[in-house]
DNA sequence: TTATAATTGATAATGATTTTCAATATCAAT
DNA sequence: ATTGATATTGAAAATCATTATCAATTATAA
């Protein structure tokens, strides 16, 4: 929590830009939360601590979070964009349920590999990407009550 | 050409739905093309044969289109929805070019078994997955006179 | 404390997409 | 071919998420 301000302090210094009472409410509200958030579910959040706020502020500084690396923009489709914690979080591809709407992270270094490989035969220069498995989780499965949900 | 349209025209049928001029040349215009074209690029191709038809038309019959699993969307990171051809075109990997905005389609069977793997591990039920790698295309990367491309 | 530049919230503007609605076209059954 | 019931169309207004504008306010270095 104290590295994530202080990477947002420094930023900011860096910057010439301010640290004011806005922008610390939003970093706290969106480092206690951690799920893929919608700037306005971000908003709402806020508006209770603080009904003072604009949405405008909410939005920039979800920017300036992105610009300080401590969030990153995901898409999932609907055409809302969400953020996730970014600061100690590794490159991670999506498993995203359709059924609740979490998503888990998860990696595996072979799929990695085989990625770079991929470019490489077609002398593609990779620099970033993403993999997101749309299916059901295993609470959700479960909560199907006659045994596994499976179509 | 004709088994999209014939396809078309029973997806229309089945839903009692009716073939139109416009519906019929949207998706000839859009069989033309074989990239991933936003519904505005679509609309200004077929305004030049047809200045009457309208873009909500166009953005309709894109939705038809995508029912009748004749088109799919793809969203590439901003925010319009593009659309792809599906007709004949199995499941497939992204790899854009960040220079030229071309998209070329690969896939590797060995990454699809390895992310079922991964999914069955951690108890995920997975029903379709979207993989888009980011980077420079070879094409890109070798118009840049000094040699390769590189960083 | 003060000067100066950055920040804020409210609101208007944007861009992509959707909806509304009255006029028109399609199609199955005459 | 004509009809009639229903779907479709284009234009324009409405939406939704996001961005830009701007006058009033606030942070910060000197």
């Amino acid at each position: 929590m104290l590295k994530e301000k202080d990477k947002f302090i420094n930023f900011l210094k860096d910057k010439d830009l301010k640290l004011t009472k806005q922008r610390e409410e939003i970093l706290e509200t969106f480092l206690k939360t951690e799920k893929h958030l919608a700037a306005e579910d971000l908003y709402n959040a806020i508006k209770k601590k603080n009904p003072a706020i604009g949405q405008a502020t909410v939005f920039r500084t979800l920017k300036l979070l992105c610009e300080a690396d401590l969030a990153k923009e995901v898409y999932f489709g609907d055409k809302t964009t969400r953020y996730e914690h970014k600061y100690g979080h590794e490159h991670h591809d999506h498993l995203v349920c359709i059924k609740c709407g979490r998503s888990i992270e998860a990696v595996d270094p072979r799929i990695e590999k085989l990625q770079e490989a991929l470019c490489k035969k077609i002398g593609f220069l990779p620099k970033r990407h993403k993999l997101d498995i749309f299916g059901v989780c295993k609470k959700c499965r479960t909560k199907t009550k006659k045994g596994y949900y499976n179509d």
